[in-house]
Parts: structure tokens; C-alpha cells; sequence
DNA sequence: CTGTAGACCTGGAGGC
DNA sequence: TGCCTCCAGGTCTACA
């Protein structure tokens, strides 16, 4: 589901709770990607929530004596629900605050999220500690980019959805980008030129960007806490566009697989 | 070191 | 209806 700006809507719709105190958690099930920590209940209990950051697609959530650490995988999604609310499924964990007595609940049918709890510094972290730079960070530039691939083999889309080379691009925006840039995603990425780089990188930023204000991107379950859905997939100029045609050129978009993911151009307007 | 396939899960869509 | 196959926003781990 979520790449950047799904996960930075989510971050923002969270900011409401900022502040208040957990009065309890309870957690239903308990297998995510990685085991939650089975004293995650007694631990939150009394916490205020102090800060809500993110880095790529990690939402980094500070309470007073620790931070959890959040992915949201394929599937995760949170709403802010009250006690009445019925339970789905999937509804994996409550966090309640005391103030106002509403829900932080977590959903994520695929269970590939994670929710981790650490009471180091989040940043110090293994998953984390060695991300590339954020998209939209001045020092992910045309320089950066370029000397990062200048030897690479593999191809283009599957560099920059390579978080250690920049966080935050999945596969909807990498697709998205390399068409305004105008690059093949199958290129290899040493044989991308200079210029090239310096408008793949522009066009991060920009569909990031604009995803971001638009809410970001429902194919089928991305909602933001209050429910509403995104705007940005009617964006899309070919990220699951196969065989319709380009909005420049009119030719059907082409779809191929790199890397096991789904991948979608144009011919014409991508060299 | 680099690059890629497999693994982890559920649910929805489409074919028969 | 039911069963089967394929596909889906991610990314760690093992292996060549």
C-alpha cells in the first residue's frame, strides 16, 4: 500500500493525538512482520505521545520512554476510531488515550507491517541507521544520485526503489518518475546520463510532492486516519495504465516486470 | 561487494 | 457457488 506519501499522510492525520496519554493497549494479534514485544501493553501504559517524525516509510512515534518504530508494509493502515467502533478482522492493535478515550487502532490484513519498540535512539536503529537520504532533503541531488549509480548494473527502477540509495520511492512513484523524466525503467543505471539524473531526481520530488498534497495514492485500501481516501491515483500517467494510451503520445503503455514488481512506460515519450 | 529470487501473508479478481 | 491461479502499495534474508 503505502510508499512516502501515503505514509507521510498518515503521519499528519496522526498529530491530533499528540500529547495525550495511552490509558491502554491491547493487541489481538501479535505476528507482524517482526513479533511485537509482548510487554508493548504494560510498557505504553501512562506514556504521552511527545513527538510523531518519519524517515522513508517509517513512522517514528516518541513516547516518554521509548519510541515505537512503524512500517505499514503492503496492508497497515491506521484510524482514529471511538471505543463503539466494530472490529474488523485485521484490527491487530488499540492504543487508547485517556483525554478523550479515542482509538489509535492498527489494521493490516497481509500483516507485513511492523510496530517495534525501542528505547535507544530510533535513529540508531538497524532498519534504520543505514537509509539513504529522504527525496525531498536538498542533499538528494543530481550529484548524489549520479555518483551512487555510476557503477551500477542493475536497472534504473530498481535503484531508486532501493532504500539505501533514497528512501520513499515504491513502485507507483517510481514508475510515475521515470516517465516525467523520460527514462525507460529498464535502463541501467551507469549508462544514465548526467542530465538524466538531474530530471529523474527533479521528478522524485515533484511526484512526491504532489502525491503528498493530493492525499496520496488509493489503488484499494489506502485510507488516511479519518477514512478518507486519496486523490493522486487519478495522477497516475502509467502506473497501471497497461495498453491504454499515453497522455502525451497516445501509444498504449507497455508493462514489464523488473525485479519481480510490475513496471509501466511509454515507449515514445521514455528513452 | 553486487544483484536477484524467495520468503513472509491475506484477499480480490478472473477463468473454468 | 466453488476451486484454482495470479496479482497487489514492501523489504529482509539467503544465495549465486
Amino acid at each position: 500500500m503505502p510508499e512516502l506519501p501515503e505514509v507521510e499522510v498518515t503521519r499528519l492525520g496522526l498529530k491530533p493525538l499528540l500529547n495525550l496519554n495511552v490509558k491502554q493497549v491491547v493487541i489481538r494479534n501479535y505476528s507482524l512482520r517482526w513479533p511485537i514485544n509482548p510487554s508493548l501493553p504494560k510498557l505504553l501504559k501512562n506514556q504521552t505521545l511527545l513527538d510523531l517524525s518519519r524517515r522513508g516509510k517509517y513512522i517514528l512515534a516518541k513516547f516518554t520512554s521509548g519510541t515505537l518504530i512503524i512500517h505499514l508494509g503492503m496492508s497497515g493502515r491506521f484510524c482514529i476510531v471511538s471505543p463503539s467502533e466494530v472490529l474488523n478482522k485485521h484490527d491487530h492493535v488499540d492504543v487508547q488515550f485517556k483525554e478523550n478515550n479515542l482509538i489509535l487502532r492498527y489494521r493490516d490484513p497481509r500483516r507485513f507491517g511492523s510496530i517495534l519498540w525501542t528505547e535507544e535512539d530510533p535513529y540508531n536503529h538497524k532498519l534504520i541507521k543505514n537509509l539513504g537520504p529522504e527525496p525531498l532533503n536538498e542533499e538528494f541531488d543530481a550529484k548524489y544520485l549520479f555518483n551512487r549509480l555510476k557503477n551500477k548494473q542493475q536497472c534504473i527502477k530498481n535503484s531508486i526503489m532501493d532504500s539505501h540509495v533514497v528512501v520513499g520511492v515504491g513502485n507507483i512513484y517510481a514508475s510515475e518518475a521515470l516517465h516525467y523524466a523520460g527514462i525507460r525503467p529498464n535502463r541501467i543505471s551507469k549508462k544514465v546520463s548526467m542530465k538524466e539524473i538531474g530530471s529523474l531526481v527533479k521528478s522524485i520530488k515533484n511526484v512526491i510532492n504532489e502525491a503528498i498534497k493530493k492525499g496520496g495514492s488509493t489503488m484499494s485500501d489506502f485510507f488516511d486516519v479519518n477514512g478518507k481516501n486519496g486523490y493522486f491515483q487519478n495522477e497516475h500517467k502509467v502506473y497501471g495504465r497497461e495498453s491504454e494510451p499515453c497522455f502525451q503520445c497516445q501509444l498504449p503503455i507497455i508493462q514489464l516486470k523488473l525485479g519481480q514488481r510490475s513496471s509501466f512506460f511509454c515507449k515514445k515519450c521514455q528513452k
